[in-house]
RNA sequence: GUGAUCAUAGCUCAGUUGGUUAGAGCGUCGGAUUGUGGUUCCGAAGGUCGCGGGUUCGAACCCCGUUUUUCACCCCA
């Protein structure tokens, strides 16, 4: 016999587990909605054409990729076969793949529902997506993302709302975080003054290791990469960079002073964080110009944020993106989103163990009888709860007691209803509070009270 | 993709320089207790030592390969 096993980087969840899962999406999404977030679903499968090419040559290589049905051998001429090229074959045998992320999959469908959707259209969608990537802490090829996106809408109001949002499921959660901030549009600015408009990347990881190595040798680095005196002696104020916001973005505004770009990303920033002041947004924001993820789609703002008490890089991200939807065809709708990380959300949860004690999902009460008769005695009163609300449960057979009593033991359940022969002739149940121990005998309508209690 | 690391009962782990029949705790099942769980006591079931090959009189232990686990890099949630 084989053991089973389940793919590298998957896992499954029991019960408790998924009661916890669900308390983090629950949350999410209770606040989606309270923003006005309508919920969509996308095939866990999309054509490869849709996929491919749009996440970087890395991407690429991450996707799943879905054999064909049927003999895809047939459709394959000798010669490809004996050339053993991967990347060609690939095209030839799999047209589809899973999902890679919420982002892509949602622009095609506002592309493709165009007529059933009006703008700014606000939706989220929390279904999972996977990564071939290889396992580590924090790193799962199977993971759920929570997207909250809204498109057809230029207006800062919407990175308001988004931080709003991270704000207050934070806030719900109890996890403390701090959400760094940063705008595209600087990071064109700099290249542009600097005159290196293809080194943004370079100079960004380098900025990146300031706090690691020190000024000189990020100095060092990046005259590596062929950038010259001149340009390195105007980034010194940004490698320097620090001190509050307003005061970085002062320091910004006169760096940037001849790049049109890159002023602009400032008045950007200054909106929002004027906005997250006048909503009083409690959550610490903090500009960080070494965020520069997504750096391919990305055109305005860029978020990030990171648990203040746990190891485990960014449980959420997002940012601005203006035409996403061109790559299908689709120009000038310009969106913005962010995307929750259930997963490393549910592993700081975990690590800190700041679930609710209270779980609404459990069985509230349990019959356990002696007999048959017993057993059939207490269906009605199952279904007079149930009707009520109340989640109840019957041990489906009248087995020994000891083990009726440590199944209910065994799944929390904090009332026991005992069915024997003095009970039905007195057309009751005996409760049992098995936390106390404590037990009565009880009609229905006395049942009920205790339970809504 | 690169570099490390782990794998023994359902789970967590022992297992001496390579030496008879591979152990413990927890869990499961049964009993002490035929109307009472969470405490206690007794008993039982449960193993191709990840898989394949090699060295050896003899391998859980040493060597090679492979898969898996965990971690770092790259990238990302």
């Amino acid at each position: 016999m084989q053991k089973p096993s389940i793919p590298k980087g998957t896992r499954d969840f029991t019960p408790p587990e998924m009661a916890n899962r669900n308390y983090i999406f629950n949350t999410i999404k209770d606040v989606f909605r309270l923003y006005g977030f309508q919920q969509i679903e996308t095939p866990a499968m999309e054509n490869l054409s849709t996929l491919m090419g749009k996440y970087g040559e890395e991407g690429d290589k991450l996707l799943f990729k879905i054999l064909n049905s049927g003999d895809f051998l047939n459709s394959l001429t000798e010669q490809e076969i004996s050339d053993r090229n991967s990347l060609k074959l690939t095209t030839k045998i799999s047209e589809k793949g899973l999902r890679y992320d919420l982002t892509v999959p949602f622009a095609r469908f506002v592309v493709q529902n165009r007529d059933k959707i009006s703008f700014p259209f606000k939706r989220y969608q929390i279904q999972p997506v996977w990564r071939a990537d290889r396992p580590q802490k924090g790193r799962y090829r199977e993971f759920y993302q929570c997207d909250v996106d809204v498109v057809g809408s230029d207006s800062l109001l919407n990175e308001l709302e988004l931080i709003q949002i991270v704000d207050e499921v934070y806030r719900r959660l109890k996890i403390n975080v701090v959400i760094k901030i940063n705008n595209r549009k600087i990071l064109s600015g700099i290249a542009e003054i600097i005159g290196e408009a293809d080194k943004i990347v370079d100079i960004t990881v380098a900025i990146d290791k300031m706090d690691k190595i020190g000024l000189e040798k990020v100095n060092e680095e990046i005259a590596s990469k062929g950038i010259s005196e001149n340009a390195i002696a105007k980034l010194q104020p940004i490698l320097k960079l620090n001190g509050s916001n307003s005061e970085k973005l002062n320091i910004l505004k006169s760096v940037l002073s001849q790049s049109e770009v890159g002023l602009k990303g400032v008045s950007e920033l200054e909106t929002i964080f004027g906005f997250c002041d006048m909503m009083q947004v409690q959550t610490k924001i903090e500009l960080d110009l070494t965020l520069a993820r997504g750096l391919n789609y990305y055109t305005g703002a860029i978020f990030e944020v990171k648990a203040l008490d746990v190891e485990i890089g960014s449980i959420t991200g997002g940012g601005r993106y203006d035409n996403l939807t061109g790559v299908f065809g689709m120009e000038g709708v310009s969106g913005v989103g962010i995307s929750f990380g259930a997963d490393r959300i549910y592993d700081v949860l975990n690590t800190l163990n700041l679930y609710p004690e209270t779980s609404t999902e459990n069985t509230q009460i349990l019959f356990v009888s002696f007999g048959d008769k017993e057993l059939i005695y207490a269906l009605p009163w199952l279904s007079v709860l149930r009707n009520k609300g109340i989640n109840a449960e019957i041990y489906p057979e009248p087995a020994k007691m000891k083990k009726q009593m440590t199944y209910a033991d065994n799944k929390a359940i904090p009332y026991v209803a005992i069915v024997g022969e003095t009970e039905m002739n007195e057309n009751k149940v005996m409760l049992k509070n098995m936390k106390s121990g404590e037990q009565i005998l009880v009609s229905v309508d006395e049942l009920l009270q205790i339970l809504n209690n």
